[in-house]
DNA sequence: TATTGTTATACTCTATAACTATA
DNA sequence: TATAGTTATAGAGTATAACAATA
């Protein structure tokens, strides 16, 4: 038998800690766990119905209308309702929507530049990121 | 700004994913995530209160009396009330805890391998490793 | 009075089911 | 009838508060 701790106990809880950490950070740019995921994820392309956003970020639809309705009020996304099909709503981000994207991610990595990746030399850094990177891409969808 | 996804959501991410793999092993050796978390921490050594032991695993007190209610009674974990002071409850691993625990740490820990350190050249899994390791030695206490 | 363990209650998050409107 | 969005309801997990036993 392998002697370490498993890598769920690990990772688990280095990634719970770094969530942890994130929530002041939105909380002081105003957003929710959830109205940052769903920026982040509507910046890469506009998106047609709320179902599929709710898929792309793992959530349930019923679960991202209220966090929608915050931020549209709030000016941070356009949501319209599709002219080819008025049930559909067209979901994109604004530019006030990026400026509050950027502004808090910076943030975001900032600290987790000086709280976690200090620890590493550079190279092991760079080695880290890397490897992180490439087992993130080939996650399954969910999680 | 730098160009990846937050270290959050890509560890948080890997962390659920590992989490929800390690759920049907768990189900399988008949322990429930907080009960295996018990064993683990238990076997390290034994314990006097059930609030330093709720307090060491990030739990709550009140969460993990029906763990323990449920350990005890399949034999896992012995249970004594301390003669010393009839308040506080001793806790250690029984042999037969110890077996359970190892035959699933194990079962665990094959599949980490089999499904993510196999995609990592031997060198970088030992660097992996070895990084994860010292990150976690140094975390906050719970999360 | 303070502490350990327990039980009862309430709160948060999430998922499921039922409803409205468009097609 | 089927689909997008919404609202209402219920369930799991967790924390908070009240309680009983012991010190």
């Amino acid at each position: 038998m392998t002697d370490r701790p498993d890598l769920a106990a690990m990772i688990g809880a280095l990634g719970r800690t770094l969530v942890a950490a994130e929530r002041p950070v939105l909380r002081d740019h105003g957003l929710s766990m959830w109205a940052y995921v769903v920026l982040l994820h509507l910046d890469d392309r506009p998106i047609r119905t709320q179902a599929a956003l709710a898929d792309a970020v793992g959530a349930d639809k019923t679960r991202i209308i209220a966090v929608l309705d915050d931020l549209a009020e709030r000016g941070l996304i356009d949501r319209q309702p599709d002219p080819a099909d008025r049930r559909a709503r067209l979901l994109s981000i604004t530019e006030a929507g990026r400026r509050t994207r950027d502004a808090c991610q910076a943030a975001i990595q900032r600290q987790e530049e000086e709280w976690l990746l200090a620890r590493l030399t550079p190279a092991q850094r760079r080695s880290f990121l890397g490897m992180l990177q490439n087992l993130y891409r080939d996650l399954e969808p969910p999680a």
